[in-house]
DNA sequence: AGACACTAATCAATCGTTTGATTAATTTTG
DNA sequence: CAAAATTAATCAAACGATTGATTAGTGTCT
């Protein structure tokens, strides 16, 4: 049946997605991925062309879901946009515990200078978030609502460098945190809402003007 | 000359080190290594016995210098928390700039959970400032300089973690901040200013308590 | 029969490392 | 001091292993 297929390749996929983030392009064997995704070394090739096809595959599969979903809280229109951050925030913070593999794969290629044709590929699709969030945040300071001196650029350099320094290196802020980030049970239960509150704390005092009668 | 046998060594480190950090460990080959310090390949591993060991030296190297700096600035004592805080952003973003193919090297090696021995190491090391840190916070919480509801081990992580992400993804980021991370002068006249003021005032609204009659 | 799914065997290329020989530098000896 | 002996530094070549990729062939369906 086509079911099957699909499901293998799916399969695949997703052994490919967790050996690339742990070990990297380079670290990872074609025939390790194989061999733990229990199919012959020539149907990588045979699927997906090459190793570098089967590293793309991996993260267009991902990335489509990767869309689209933030356009919805930029164009909200009865939201003001220190609200649209914190429902930025929140999905956020779901997205980092539930991929935080591919995150992790996500980061290592942008790492990397080489390989321009997929690295750019995948640097225009995060720029579409980017410039979401960009729009937001000007719309904020447009509006009054936001401090006129923010620095929107570095803003969303540290909502991501935040979360990418947890995700990717885990051990260490397991070690600063005092709890084994990757367990996925204090992952969802401990450092879940923990980052999103910080993050809002953190953005709210830093972004947003108080209302108060100076000036 | 003895002389000659030590730059030999350093000069290797100095390639060995940038490209390590621009084709991560299993990218780089020692017969590029070798070829582009214009060594015979066999003094690799004369001299340091393999590529693993190669790239402990690498990493040694600097990691002795980064020592020692950071504890003077939390031992000072007619500094006020905040003041303290400045002083680390001020030495940080200078080491940003300075030592930024070091950094990342640091960094990907940390998201590999992978080679244990060399990672604990670096991890620990790094460690050592992450504490002096948490001290200068804790500090600034008990005396009542900061917000009693800080987040402690959240605030390294977004002041880590937005550094890598700039340094790190240098052309993500350089689409995002609109000029050429990579360009020394930029990163120089440009970027070091800008990240300093940017997590100044980043922290200071979040830390620190406003002198009002609030309470 | 013929398109598709799959496998074992094999390919050339490259990997990190080792070798044996050669040169340069240093130490020992007369 | 100078010749001899020893050590250190450097090299081209080759090693076995592993890499990603391909081939030729075997079933398996419709």
């Amino acid at each position: 049946m086509d079911k099957d297929k699909i499901d293998k390749k799916d399969h695949i996929l997703d052994v490919a997605e967790r050996i690339f983030a742990e070990m990297g392009f380079d670290g990872a064997s074609t025939r390790m991925i194989s061999g733990e995704a229990g199919v012959n070394m020539a149907m990588l090739n045979y699927y997906f062309g090459s190793k570098e096809g089967l590293f793309l595959a991996v993260i267009e599969r991902k990335i489509t879901s990767f869309q689209n979903i933030l356009q919805n809280i930029g164009n909200a229109e009865n939201i003001s946009a220190w609200g649209k951050i914190e429902s930025y925030i929140e999905i956020y913070g779901e997205r980092v515990v539930n991929n935080n593999c591919f995150q992790k794969l996500l980061y290592q290629e942008m790492s990397m200078n080489r390989r321009t044709e997929l690295s750019d590929k995948i640097r225009n699709i995060l720029m579409n978030s980017v410039s979401e969030l960009f729009k937001i945040l000007q719309d904020g300071i447009d509006s009054g609502e936001f401090k006129k001196d923010t620095d929107v650029q570095m803003v969303v350099a540290t909502m991501y460098g935040t979360k990418n320094f947890v995700v990717n290196t885990p051990l260490m802020s397991s070690t600063m945190l005092g709890y084994d980030i990757q367990d996925d049970k204090v992952l969802e239960e401990q450092f879940k809402p923990r980052i999103k509150t910080y993050l809002k704390n953190l953005f709210k005092a830093y972004l947003v003007n108080e209302n108060d009668n100076s000036k």
